[in-house]
DNA sequence: CGTGTTTGACCAGCGC
DNA sequence: GCGCTGGTCAAACACG
């Protein structure tokens, strides 16, 4: 399921303006609807048009809510991120000697700490990425672009899959020394040429969590994005459900913390930026694009379209004959 | 039959 | 040089 399946962004095309009044009467209509359609006054259907007014106007209002918190929990997840980084900028970079070698020989540290808020105790358990990370950063410094993504799943969801919109195939499996889960390889194979790897792990701490790490840059497109697919190309629409989201790229490695199954936060101070943000014209735009492309793949879309211009057609010929 | 996954084997880097 | 570890390969297998 997805985030934005929850939204039902179909469009309510209104073939019938009595359908919200009587489930009984509908049903009538349904059978006459020609008959009952002209007879019908014109009152009747006004109201039918102010309730369908209010229902969508509840809807959209609703909708809005939803992503006030969603940016209220991004920006108070951004804050805390970077707070964290600031307090303890080293702070994973403790146990290993091979890891403290790599830190001495060249890069600051390639990741920034998750923040505990989103994936619990989690450093240790990230520590073999970040070992691997280190020595990846030292060998494709400024050639490769490492990023990191948290995304926290339903426990006993035991499959390594990470829905990030693009196609991946795995070429091998591997446990680690210090995580007992095993670490799956994957390249993108939806261009040939794509350089770009990713390694998915769950947490040894929290095993909800699951930490996919990338390496390098798509050459091409997302593919979800070519497709038009809503779903599984934006971080706030993996695994359906409201989440929270913190990016940080600075100096080092991009990481995103995802928390896909923590409630919304309506305490949250800031929400005048958030509604900024909603508001902004971007986001409207956005937003427009995600319904549109929601739409397009609605079937009941396509079958209330395709009822609607049917209906359209009888009604012409039957007032044709008249 | 084509495509993707699984999994044991192999290789390279590193520490001792 | 040896052993450990992570990363990759490729044959076998599963699936539609």
């Amino acid at each position: 399921m997805e985030y934005f399946s929850l939204l039902d962004t179909s469009l309510d095309l209104n073939i019938n303006p009595t359908r919200l009044i009587d489930e009984t009467q509908n049903k009538e209509v349904q059978s006459n609807f020609i008959e009952l359609g002209r007879k019908q006054p014109v009152k009747e259907e006004t109201r039918a048009l102010v309730e369908e007014l209010n229902r969508v106007n509840a809807e959209n209002k609703k909708l809005t809510e939803m992503l006030t918190v969603l940016c209220e929990n991004y920006t108070a997840l951004r804050s805390q991120l970077v707070e964290s980084m600031s307090k303890n900028p080293v702070a994973e970079q403790v146990s290993r000697k091979r890891k403290a070698e790599s830190t001495a020989t060249a890069a600051p540290t390639p990741t920034p700490t998750p923040t505990p808020r989103n994936i619990g105790n989690n450093s240790e358990s990230s520590s073999t990425d970040e070992e691997y990370s280190c020595k990846k950063q030292r060998e494709e410094h400024g050639k490769a672009k490492i990023s990191r993504v948290y995304v926290k799943t339903e426990a006993s969801d035991t499959s390594l899959l990470v829905k990030d919109g693009y196609q991946w195939r795995k070429y091998g499996q591997k446990v680690t020394r210090d995580n007992p889960c095993p670490r799956a390889y994957f390249k993108c194979s939806f261009a040939p040429t794509c350089p770009v790897k990713k390694k998915v792990q769950r947490s040894v701490e929290d095993q909800s969590v699951l930490v996919a790490t990338y390496e390098g840059e798509h050459n091409h497109p997302n593919p979800s994005t070519l497709e038009a697919t809503p779903s599984s190309n934006r971080c706030m629409t993996l695994n359906s459900v409201p989440c929270t989201a913190s990016l940080s790229s600075s100096s080092g490695p991009t990481t995103i913390t995802l928390d896909l199954t923590k409630p919304s936060n309506p305490t949250t101070n800031d929400t005048k930026t958030a509604t900024q943000t909603v508001n902004s014209p971007a986001f409207q735009q956005f937003l427009a694009e995600q319904m549109a492309s929601s739409l397009t793949k609605d079937p009941g879309f396509k079958a209330a379209l395709a009822a609607a211009i049917s209906g359209r057609i009888v009604q012409h010929n039957q007032t044709e004959k008249w």
